[in-house]
DNA sequence: GTCTATATCGGGATAGAC
DNA sequence: GTCTATCCCGATATAGAC
């Protein structure tokens, strides 16, 4: 492979990568990405025979940008409190930085589930070791009882959520004011750690 | 209007409603909409002079589905640990009912933010008084201090989430077992309040 | 109001020159 | 590897009969 060949390849996923992230599989065009990425619709088809061979291309890259950062943490061998601290904290500035991934995930999930869950499982999610290390901490008393699966679910919501709702967030409580809206979110790295440890203090 | 206007004109609503729902305003076809009310696709254009009239429509009756009953609770004069277990208890009522609702509205809103959120605004959403209750509350000593504007984000994620990532959750937490993602969302009704309420608690 | 037939157009994909 | 030109299909939209 050259490095032209290198270039172009990595320019058209990267162009790729942005439309298909604000619109999805079916509102992105073909068009529109060769636009973004600088070279002539042909081209895509190209060094990726077709549209969807491209989304999947997409599709598993948005993952694996992802994943990694989050089970390192999650498989660390820290203590219950500082793993959650410290994950929400990560995983929240993965998440400003990639703020259309988790909409486009969720979206397209929901548009073919089985399909595309394969790709995420390739990708090796595995939480049943947190789950165990958590309910091993409900019994020392550490924490309040809650079933782990909540915890998690209620974790990633206020994570996930509040990026991926921020056109609407934004508009109703921020008069769409994009600045506050970033310190807000900047904010809720504390604030959303607190509030999940208050919430599972015994 | 004749009963039988108004009967295929409500077919194609919900029909659209529907399909609109599930594949988005992009993914969506007129054909698979004709087909699920039953009808030829001619007959939309005759009630919906194009896709995006009918779009709109549809996004108009999601959101009207929506709004009202959570507003009448937000609005209403009940004591606020109340007024939280209420909301939370009625909302994930609604989004149970209506599971394809939140993705929709988070993904067009994403696509025409400007454009779409006027359906929105002319639905009258206003959380301005809640916040000053809240920030009342706050003063009085009985409730954590935590700006409104985080606890009302966090109790829409804790909410909306669990419903909107279902595809993934599923898999993940549950080995995509239906019924058993169902149990759980049920148990959350309570959860949720308890997690919110024990998060605030001075 | 509802149908069949058809026009029109946009966009994904291919052929072929360079 | 990159471009221009073009094909072809699917989907929206319209015309017109009943």
């Amino acid at each position: 492979m050259t490095d032209q060949e290198k270039n172009t390849e990595q320019k058209i996923l990267e162009a790729a990568s942005r439309v298909f992230l604000r619109k999805g599989m079916a509102g992105a065009r073909m068009q529109e990405i060769a636009d973004e990425a600088g070279i002539n619709k042909s081209l895509l088809h190209y060094y990726y025979r077709n549209k969807d061979k491209l989304f999947i291309s997409v599709f598993r890259l948005a993952i694996q940008d992802f994943l990694p950062g989050i089970l390192h943490i999650l498989n660390s061998g820290i203590p219950i409190f500082q793993k959650l601290e410290r994950f929400i904290h990560e995983y929240m500035r993965v998440l400003i930085d990639n703020p259309f991934v988790p909409m486009f995930i969720l979206h397209e999930l929901q548009r073919d589930p089985d399909r595309l869950f394969q790709v995420f499982k390739d990708a090796g999610i595995e939480p049943s070791r947190f789950i165990k290390e958590f309910e091993a901490s409900v019994k020392k008393g550490e924490v309040r009882n809650i079933d782990p699966r909540h915890l998690i679910v209620n974790v990633l919501s206020l994570c996930i959520f509040p990026i991926a709702a921020r056109p609407m967030m934004q508009r109703v409580l921020f008069d769409n004011d994009a600045r506050a809206y970033e310190a807000f979110l900047k904010e809720r790295e504390a604030v959303v750690s607190e509030f999940v440890i208050n919430a599972i203090q015994p």
